[in-house]
DNA sequence: ACATTCCTACCTGTCGTTAGGCAGATTCGT
DNA sequence: ACGAATCTGCCTAACGACAGGTAGGAATGT
């Protein structure tokens, strides 16, 4: 395992927290899926907030290295915002899971103060980029550009929790189709 | 206590999982809330699921009770539409809490089976009551009016999410008058 | 009398966390 | 170059707290 064990932990605890929120995370089912023991977990990440701090942090650093490499591809702002839903999309498409952030906002009445903000960070992420690609799609000024940003990244979010909810992800793209059509999103 | 205890029980649960979800209610703590012992609570409901349900299912009946009464006071389709995001807006209003519905979606996978289908109760009354204002005001089409109810219902439990995750109420109101600037909502 | 309602006491299981030790690699003094 | 000391990664075993749930009896109201 060596140095690789600390990722493998972190890949694991975010797709368990994905799937069941920090309260979900156990260091028992959390070891075994790794290949190790639940006390191991303690050599690379202090106590629980630390290591749900940590999948939160990787989460949106992850995110935001996507969102920028989809970007820099297709440098074409109204076809980025066009495949923005389909980063939420695929965390329907592994085993109907939700947006970690999403699932920590609920959950945000029982979570450390460090998971918080890590948690917070992914949305900060977001509405960033949003906000960014949406000036330069020309679709807002600048002074609406965060309201707007904002606007879509909950919209989405509720999207995705709304199909989780029904285990079903043709209800999130008729969501977004829906958000197109009413003017949420360009058509 | 008597009959009233179920009572008691149903709102101090309903309290306790806006806040802290399914998984956040305890026997224990709920016993203390309504002032009897944890034990008791089992004369009431045989199971944690069964409680669970019968929170999930009151909490439907409730919503459904109110849009109905909103609807025939004012009869006005339009008003009706631009007061619906205060149903969501109360929660948070009331200690940064969740719609049980958004909750328990995103702990949709750790619920009984009994628990998630009253939890989808709550999405149908809304996007029923939904659709039904939506033809009335004739923003759509009775065809379009279920897609657009759907997208409306998931947008606003997102903003609600959103807010919550930043324990700050005026998100939520900025993020409807977003909806209602791209055109979601009625202006 | 009788059912309803609530109680005490306890069961089993799981949780996060800690103490203390063991084996292999690395570093360092001589 | 070689033994000693240190560090790294993992282990077993256990802790106290809390979870949902059960058995069986005491109070309560009709």
């Amino acid at each position: 395992m060596s140095a690789n064990a600390r990722e493998a932990i972190l890949a694991a605890a975010r797709k368990t927290a994905q799937a069941h929120g920090y309260g979900g995370l156990s260091y028992r089912d959390l070891a075994a899926d790794v290949g190790i023991k639940a006390a191991s977990i303690y050599h690379h990440f202090a106590s629980k907030a630390d290591l749900g701090a940590a999948v939160a942090r990787r989460y949106w650093e992850d995110t935001a290295a996507e969102l920028d490499t989809m970007l820099a591809e297709t440098s074409d702002p109204v076809r980025c915002l066009h495949l923005y839903p389909n980063t939420f999309r695929r965390s329907l498409e592994d085993g109907n899971r939700l947006c970690l952030c999403s699932f920590m906002s609920a959950e945000y009445a029982n979570l450390p103060e460090v998971v918080q903000r890590e948690t917070q960070g992914f949305a900060d992420v977001n509405i960033a980029w949003l906000g960014k690609v949406l000036v330069m799609a020309g679709m807002v000024t600048p002074e609406e550009s965060e309201a707007r940003a904002r606007a879509i990244f909950a919209a989405v979010s509720g999207a995705q929790l709304f199909a989780r909810s029904r285990s079903d992800i043709s209800q999130f793209d008729t969501l977004i189709e829906s958000y197109r059509a009413s003017g949420l999103l360009p058509a």
